[in-house]
RNA sequence: GCGGGAGUAGCUCAAUGGUAGAGCUCUAGCCUUCCAAGCUAGAUGUUGCGGGUUCGAGUCCCGUCUCCCGCUCCA
């Protein structure tokens, strides 16, 4: 990439997204909807072909496990929208459910029930509020009440009835009242299925596809011939009320996710963690990603979910993030959490009992008591989630050049097999016949890729218009193609020229944008 | 949600309170034997939206929406 700032190739990423047709605001002509956005032509070919790629190598061929076998891996489409008690087992409802104070004065903002109050036991006086800095708060005590701060009692601030917030001091502040009354910020999307809007059909828009895939464990375990370990994939669109949807499609309320659930013995999870944490990087980097701006970020002990046991994240290096890396995928374990959640909010036994395991004990000698216990478990769980439109814009982001040389300025090196339109086929001069060998041409050739014929224009505007759009080869039929059936295959990152055998575009083909 | 900046054609941007423009793109035709060539013609605007002040508002005022930057948030 270029050394031009940050904010000005987002800015021509978003504008070059437009121009070609990859990416429109939401209802745009009713000025815009915070936080959605739409999928053009290309857009909606590139997202895709990431989709696809993602599914091939996790469905239809998944990776080589430790043991030298095949992983095990299904697909599932669950539905958007589940019953509302599932949001309450997963936890969602009640941490998507964070109230917020904001200080008038500071114009800072706080977790409400992070914040803890000193008030005075007499009841005389201003309270005085801290988040972690408690002495700050003593010394105010000293200082601005001239009081000892052993007469104070500490407290939650949400324990505070509403008429105390006049007498309350903001961490960050002297002045009290500055304080706004708690406001709960729903992270998840509210709807009322069927015809009576309804508090008691109140339901949400699914904030993550996990839970749907955890809900069909027993079926997919009761229904198909899986046997732990295996891992159930889906991909499909999440909503998220995020506070502020910013940076083009990075974080929007609308966005679609590609996710593995894969179930493991407990006693494997840390290592099938570590296996993911592998495959995931690996599959990212196959997408023709630098493997210089992706990294891993491990999550610090306090910043992970209580019931996870590690978590990672794959970073990449977004132009608005850069020199820093920002979130693409998460691979968490998960442990048993959801599906002990599930179980014991919906009173069904979801726990697996596995033979091969109990087979294996037997020959170890084991006693049948152990063997007993063992055998039957909860299995836990490793996560790869990762941002299907997060890593639209990482592909755009990576692809996005350059090149004041080349008559378009800019072009997308998408690599080939994910390109939105493989080829364009065009009659040099639109006559002399060979438009007609063009059209046959293309006409053979969109049996198998995306393709687009051109014959209007000049040559230099066609291969332009190719390169802005990330299409990898241009087949031209010219006047040597009459008497040789010879064509020319332009190379978009050379922007070099090779001439064979119009029989052999095909293969020539075939050898380059298969995989 | 707060603070700052911005919003004019598909894109990039002009226009002292006085007739809304340019370049590129796009379309049609001519021309053209390899990199946005040339010529001709054409299309695209309730100046984000809604009010107000004014004889007259893209321009000044108010509200609102959207985008960008910084906070905040992102189990």
């Amino acid at each position: 990439m270029s050394d031009t700032p940050a904010a000005s190739v987002m800015d021509a990423i978003v504008s070059l997204c437009k121009r070609r047709g990859f990416i429109y605001p939401a209802s745009e002509i009713y000025g815009g909807i915070r936080g959605f956005w739409d999928y053009g032509p290309l857009g909606v070919l590139l997202k895709n072909n990431i989709r696809d790629d993602w599914w091939r190598n996790m469905v239809e061929c998944p990776p080589i496990g430790p043991d030298g076998q095949p992983v095990e891996i299904v697909g599932l489409d669950s539905a958007i929208i589940q019953h509302p008690k599932v949001w309450h087992a997963s936890g969602h409802v009640d941490s998507f459910n964070d109230p917020m104070v904001d200080d008038r004065e500071t114009k800072g903002r706080y977790r409400a029930d992070h914040v803890k109050v000193l008030v005075p036991r007499d009841g005389q006086g201003n309270s005085f509020a801290f988040v972690e800095d408690r002495e700050a708060a003593e010394k105010k005590i000293k200082r601005d009440a001239r009081r000892n701060p052993t007469d104070y009692d500490e407290v939650i601030l949400t324990t505070l009835p509403p008429e105390a917030y006049a007498r309350v001091v903001g961490p960050d502040t002297r002045t009290p009242g500055t304080l706004t009354e708690p406001r709960a910020f729903s992270l998840m999307l509210d709807t009322y299925p069927g015809p009576i809007r309804d508090e008691d059909n109140k339901t949400y828009l699914r904030p993550e596809t996990a839970q749907g895939i955890f809900l069909q464990f027993k079926n997919v375990v009761d229904t198909t011939r899986v046997k732990v370990p295996f891992g159930i994939a889906q991909v499909g669109k999440s909503f998220r009320n995020e506070v502020t949807p910013r940076n083009f499609i990075f974080r929007s309320r609308e966005f679609e996710q590609m996710e593995l659930e894969f179930f493991c013995p407990p006693d494997d999870a840390l290592m099938w963690y570590e296996f993911w944490r592998a495959q995931r990087m690996a599959w990212w980097q196959s997408l023709g990603i630098d493997p210089s701006h992706l990294c891993y970020r491990d999550h610090d002990a306090d910043e992970l979910a209580f019931y996870s046991k590690a978590t990672v994240d794959i970073e990449y290096k977004y132009p608005f993030t850069a020199p820093g890396f920002g979130e693409l995928e998460g691979i968490a374990h998960r442990g048993d959490y959801d599906l002990s959640q599930h179980a014991k909010h919906s009173g069904q036994k979801l726990d697996y009992f596995d033979q091969d395991l109990q087979l294996r004990l037997k020959e170890q000698g084991t006693s049948a008591e152990e063997i007993k216990t063992r055998s039957r478990y909860v299995p836990n769980v490793i996560e790869p989630s990762s941002g299907l439109t997060r890593g639209v814009l990482v592909l755009l982001c990576e692809a996005y050049r350059r090149d004041e040389s080349r008559p378009s300025g800019e072009y997308l090196a998408f690599k080939p097999s994910l390109a939105p339109v493989k080829v364009g086929i065009f009659p040099l001069v639109n006559k002399e016949g060979m438009p007609e060998i063009a059209s046959k041409l293309y006409m053979d050739l969109r049996q198998k890729y995306t393709c687009e014929f051109d014959a209007k224009q000049s040559i230099g505007k066609r291969y332009a218009r190719m390169d802005e759009i990330g299409t990898p080869y241009c087949v031209t039929i010219d006047g040597d193609t009459l008497k040789d059936q010879t064509v020319t295959v332009r190379d978009r990152d050379s922007a070099t020229q090779q001439r064979i055998n119009i029989d052999q575009v095909g293969s020539y083909l075939n050898e380059r944008l298969s995989g």
